[in-house]
RNA sequence: GCCCUCAUCGUCUAGUGGCCUAGGACGCCGCCCUUUCAAGGCGGUAGCACGGGUUCGAAUCCCGUUGGGGGUACCA
């Protein structure tokens, strides 16, 4: 029997870094046992679906390396309705189901204002379907459910404590546990991986398998990603959405690897492994059974390496969404027209080691591209003391006195004005890079003076003397 | 409330009865290197939640306590 396992997304947002990671799982134990990989979009719930999210999921997945053309689907849950409905309609016919017309303050009012769950009130009514009227699954009585697990073990349940829950709403349509259960069963599912929110239905799902006549698929529930509260990620409270991280320059293989290194971990004393390792050695057995924080420090550690082991010209090529913009990158502050891809690439393996996502390289450069350089009046201030325009001055003469604008010559004439001066070449070097860069962090100074070039190195320098 | 579930440094983890005076990574701190800042090198900080068992021996097995997480919709 071939594996079939199934992401099954609904688009009520942006995609979510969790997504991810489940879908992640779910494609890599296709690939480890030659298995079929089915997108399905559950879609029914219309008053919270919206199409672009659609083609959220599908472009983020494919940013994360789960490309489209290469996974069966995605189907759409809605197209499914009549199955679904017809898998109640039989439940009902076997008896397995029935009406209820019980309302939601019913069913409180008569727990005592307990929230103890349905108490079974219509069972043996015999009610026909009607308006206002819900179908209810019944529930067994005795004995217990067991959920074979990849990741748990066998949680166990006991069969009188699981409500007699609904199925189909009053209007026909089905809810999630019954639709959940007829697509995995029509789309052939064998393995169910998800996260651990779902284990507390697992039971009413496997229910529904068996009294639909087909074998329960294996589960797997893995643990939850938290927030720095150990709360379950979500879309208000916490940044989840795998887009927002892209846009900031996050590097879609440190992303992959990061998240399926939360509560798993490869062989040796190692973290930061090419993803043929992950596909090769991720087993859901070892996955830790406790939730795991999404820490971004460390996600961008992670990012930070990813970044410095590119070659130059990808690294160079990979910064240019955030050099000219995209639609949800936000232009540079230069005018477009005033890039150069050739003075950018010179200057980009000076940023390399210096960035952590991608978005940062914008304020390291921008003073090639922009005709000032920014202000920023803490640099200022910090770099320009009693002795800037003397060394401003000194900087000047001897820079335009250097025959060859290269990195060396401007070092060591930098140096000989710090020694009259007195100073070290860090102190003679801040009023410089202030004037030149508009900062009093960047590059490499001597290298970023060849860059620019003596026109534009001796024009600002002259102007910062002006501005003191 | 009820159901399920979990528990190793601040965080992510290795560890499956002796190899553990508990290893790695991120973070943090210090030193080196150094034209700023990074990167890099070296070193350091810090943990088996608690209490009982079982065993010659327990981070590893069992029970309890405490604490955490998830669920509890005619959402998915």
């Amino acid at each position: 029997m071939t594996v079939r396992v199934r992401f099954a997304p609904s688009p009520t947002g942006m995609f979510h870094v969790g997504g991810a990671r489940s879908a992640l799982q779910n494609w890599i134990y296709a690939r480890q046992h030659d298995g079929v990989f089915v997108l399905r979009i559950e879609d029914t719930d219309a008053a919270r679906n919206r199409p672009e999210w659609i083609e959220g999921i599908l472009s983020a997945l494919d940013w994360i390396g789960i490309e489209r053309g290469t996974y069966e689907g995605p189907y759409h849950q809605s197209a499914y309705a009549a199955e679904h409905t017809a898998a109640a309609t039989r439940l009902y016919g076997e008896g397995r189901a029935y009406y209820c017309d019980c309302t939601r303050d019913d069913v409180v009012a008569r727990s005592g204002n307990k929230h103890t769950g349905y108490d079974g009130f219509c069972r043996d009514r015999a009610l026909g379907p009607g308006e206002g009227r819900a179908l209810r699954f019944r529930t067994p009585d005795d004995g217990a459910t067991v959920v074979v697990d990849l990741v748990r073990g066998e949680p166990t349940f006991e069969n009188r404590l699981l409500e007699d829950f609904v199925i189909a709403r009053s209007d026909g349509s089905a809810v999630f546990l019954l639709a959940n259960v007829v697509d995995d069963m029509t789309m052939g599912i064998t393995h169910v991986i998800r996260a651990e929110e779902h284990l507390p239905n697992t039971p009413k799902q496997q229910l529904l398998w068996e009294a639909l006549g087909v074998k329960p698929p294996i589960w797997a529930h893995v643990p939850v990603i938290v927030n720095e509260k150990r709360q379950k990620l979500s879309k208000r409270r916490d940044k989840v959405a795998l887009e927002a991280y892209r846009d900031e320059g996050f590097l879609p293989a440190a992303m992959r690897n990061y998240l399926m290194l939360l509560g798993w971990a490869p062989t040796g004393d190692r973290e930061i492994v090419p993803w043929s390792v992950v596909e090769a050695e991720y087993r859901l057995e070892d996955v830790n059974h406790s939730p795991a924080f999404f820490d971004v420090k460390k996600l961008r550690a992670f990012n930070g390496e990813y970044i410095r082991a590119l070659p130059a010209e990808e690294f160079a090529a990979a910064c240019t969404p955030w050099l000219t913009g995209t639609a949800t990158i936000p232009a540079p502050p230069w005018p477009a027209t005033a890039f150069d891809p050739a003075v950018f690439a010179a200057a980009a393996p000076l940023a390399q080691t210096r960035i952590t996502v991608l978005g940062e390289i914008v304020d390291y450069v921008d003073f090639l591209f922009l005709d000032e350089p920014v202000r920023d009046e803490a640099s200022w201030a910090k770099a320009m003391k009693e002795n800037a325009a003397a060394l401003l001055d000194a900087a000047h003469a001897a820079f335009a006195a250097e025959p060859v604008w290269t990195a060396e010559p401007l070092k060591a004439a930098l140096e000989r004005v710090g020694e009259q001066h007195g100073l070290k070449l860090g102190k003679t070097q801040a009023p410089v890079r202030v004037a030149v860069t508009g900062r009093t962090v960047g590059l490499p100074l001597f290298e970023s003076l060849e860059v620019l070039g003596r026109e534009r190195t001796l024009a600002r320098l002259t102007a910062a003397r002006a501005r003191l």
